[in-house]
DNA sequence: CTGAAAGCGCTTACAG
DNA sequence: CTGAAAGCGCTTACAG
């Protein structure tokens, strides 16, 4: 049988209001009293009918979301957002509601007002793509002082003070970038690694990818013939692309792959189409339209995934299970890290 | 503002029992009243307030839960299981529980018995793995004369009147097995593909995959000169093992990849592993223990995840969709097909 | 410091 | 066919 207030409150002799009282720790309760029902509720194994305390207390919870808009070429960050949707449609009974900073990822200006907004309006918690490190690290502090939870997704501010981070560990998914390049290689090959639009992106993110996929093929000493050339690549125009890419192939006879670190992948997809460039393996990230026509076509070979849906997702779940139900929530929750090739793509991110 | 069933009371002049009643079409409402809510509900939107509802109506939900039991070889189905309960921890507030009548895949009988059981229980929903195909047919249509909504997971019964399925599509989840063998092969390569247990398992899932593979290698003219063995394996002893891959090796001097077209993969693994042959490439299904220890170790190259957990987790999820909040599911729901090296296998699984 | 009462939005008998 | 009342398990003022 299920034990209520109610029931508690009449083994202590008190009434309901008073269990209540101790139940939240408001004080207003004497000592023998409060220690009384303690014990009561430890003996009892009392559970709060969290519908009941919800429709109770008329309280609601606002999450302020604060990623990159999602536009132009940022399709990317509109899947978080449709996971933040999905998780909120799932909850929205429990008096959930989201409002949306966004602000424009290459406009540091956009990000400090969307900031102080937030801080204006003092929401429940917050979710934050922690785009401009320096900046997201003091509006963290300033959070943490107004008592706003964070939830940051995409990437992580080491050090900051928030519940917990939802996203990919990027030298795991380089390292996995390395195996998938590997396999067939031969003596003698070379493989390009290309860090695009490189200042702008979060530079440790994109990093670690790089490192993560150096060492894949460091450890294997079968593959210690192998020449690995890096570019760096601040513009991603076309004319830009097609230099760089153009250069290696005139110094380099034997490229057999190129990994690109993020998802402007399609940049490179085109100019391997443009001058017919077959057989040579493509990798990079993300499931962006842009890129999903190469994929089709076999020109992009492996989309690394980071789910961002399933990162939306599970912040606001896990601020849910935070906020609403009390639980211990894991502070890092690194995300699969999903390999798409043509043949399952079509599983993913239709939800 | 929110508008609850009083709101419509007032509007239509009745009370709000008689809302109540036209809600829930239990009819005792005249005509002309019914029809006058109806209009107002209409027109201004009303939601229910789910939380309310479940509090008030003290209704509870029994799920039977017939799936095989995990235990020995069938480690695999302890992850749906988790999945299952994890669904519940989120939503055991609204009165959902679960009946376990788990049975012995090998064992037809103890499959009709668990089936007897339920139909006598008369639980509201089910969470089916139809492993028997014929007599799930039988039972699933007993269940719908009860009343009883069906979910399927793991593999599909054709044709049958079932809530939603959710499990892999086996033809595609062959297909990229074939494009992840494909990867390095060169004219005169033979490969072998295994169909181990093959009277035991799931007939229907395992043909998909195997069509699945050799379709790959059929749409792909640059293969046409690989030789595909395939070998049917009743028995699943190292010894019938040892001698199906014997044979094929003393017989085929160019095998440079084996599909194992389920979780026993690792049995294959343990041959590879004490006859010393490294180089081949092998691939299977499941992440179960047995597998884990040689994806590791790199004798096993990929295994393809059903996310067993996933379907189990989804499955709940689905009902508590469809029973609480009233919403349309989809009736066919396919995991994304998931791709697991060394490299990635630590980001799955382990919720 | 404590209790009694009203209320959250809905459902469920029951009376008429 | 319809309405008034009690109740689900909790929270929130308010009175003392």
């Amino acid at each position: 049988m299920k034990v209520r207030i109610k029931d508690i409150a009449e083994k202590a002799n008190v009434s309901v209001g008073t269990v209540d009282r101790v139940l939240h720790n408001r004080g207003e309760v004497s000592e023998p009293t409060r220690k009384k029902i303690l014990e009561i509720i430890g003996d009892i194994g009392y559970q709060p009918d969290i519908l009941a305390r919800t429709l109770a207390s008329r309280r609601s919870y606002r999450i302020a979301v604060a990623i990159p808009r999602p536009a132009g070429e940022n399709e990317f960050w509109q899947a978080p957002l449709k996971g933040i949707e999905r998780a909120l449609g799932e909850i929205n009974f429990f008096g959930f509601g989201i409002d949306n900073y966004h602000f424009d990822q290459y406009d540091i200006g956009s990000f400090e007002s969307a900031c102080r907004d937030i801080l204006h309006d003092r929401p429940d918690a917050l979710v934050l793509a922690p785009v401009f490190q320096k900046e997201s690290r003091y509006f963290i502090t300033a959070c943490r002082e107004q008592g706003i939870r964070i939830v940051l997704i995409n990437s992580r501010i080491e050090g900051a003070d928030y519940l917990c981070y939802i996203g990919q560990d990027a030298f795991k998914s380089g390292l996995l970038a390395g195996r998938l390049m590997s396999c067939g290689l031969l003596h003698g090959d070379s493989l390009v690694v290309i860090n695009m639009a490189y200042d702008k992106d979060n530079y440790q993110h994109i990093a670690g990818r790089e490192q993560g996929f150096m060492s894949y093929f460091n450890e294997h000493q079968e593959y210690h013939t192998l020449k690995i050339i890096r570019k760096d690549l601040p513009d991603t125009d076309n004319r830009a692309v097609g230099e760089c890419l153009g250069s290696c192939f005139r110094k380099y006879k034997n490229i057999k792959g190129i990994f690109v670190t993020n998802s402007r992948v399609y940049k490179v997809a085109g100019y391997l189409s443009e001058h017919t460039r077959p057989g040579i393996r493509l990798i990079g990230y993300d499931l962006i339209p842009s890129n999903l026509a190469y994929l089709r076509n076999g020109v992009i070979d492996y989309l690394i995934s980071q789910k961002p849906e399933e990162q939306g997702y599970q912040a606001i779940m896990n601020l849910f299970s935070h906020l609403i139900l009390k639980r211990e929530i894991q502070k890092i929750q690194h995300m699969p890290i999903d390999i798409i090739t043509r043949e399952n793509l079509e599983y993913y991110g239709q939800r």
